[in-house]
DNA sequence: CGAAAATATTCGCGGTCGCGTATATTTACA
DNA sequence: TGTAAATATACGCGACCGCGAATATTTTCG
């Protein structure tokens, strides 16, 4: 299922339902990314000042991709998610 | 058009069109997320230490939001949009 | 319950952010 | 072509990244 992100928090949020779809632990993401696991813990909390390069790193290793788009009016169920 | 992001070039690229068709400056786009033009030219440009929250708030003050969803399979086309 | 695995957090360090301010440089168009 | 608008770049500053390394803390599961 894609995951729409609004917020630093969305996206780490996505990301780490990713990753465990995977069975990957964060250590395991962050040798594939170069990254420590204290970093891919960084980027799943959704800290703000987070690095882009840190996301698309992540986003590669997962083998997911972004899209950008107008935001869309939110069903209930989407609603949910963001929870 | 959505615009699919692999790198942060490729991020700042789509902030880029999204914006000019909203015939916005990045003063413009700036003064809206409240950071400055300088600053929207290194998201533009896909900086990769520029902050997550940066990309957020040019996501929010566009009207735009981002999905994360598995690769897909580029079609012609699509391989077109990232040159 | 208890141990092992996974995740969160800390220290000091070097680096670079975004900031204010200001100035090049490039682009648009009259 | 020339000027104005738009964009890129620079300086010093305070802040916080991600790093190595290590240590809490929490979660998982036999």
């Amino acid at each position: 299922m894609d995951t729409i992100a609004r917020t630093p928090q969305q996206v780490g949020a996505g990301i780490r339902r990713y990753r465990r779809q995977k069975k990957l632990t964060q250590a395991g993401l962050g040798e594939k990314m170069h990254a420590r696991q204290a970093t891919v813990s960084k980027l799943e909390a959704g800290v703000p000042a987070t690095q882009l390069r840190i996301l698309m790193d992540a986003l590669a290793a997962l083998d997911l991709e972004l899209v950008i788009r107008p935001r869309t009016k939110l069903t209930a169920e989407a609603i949910e998610d963001l929870f």
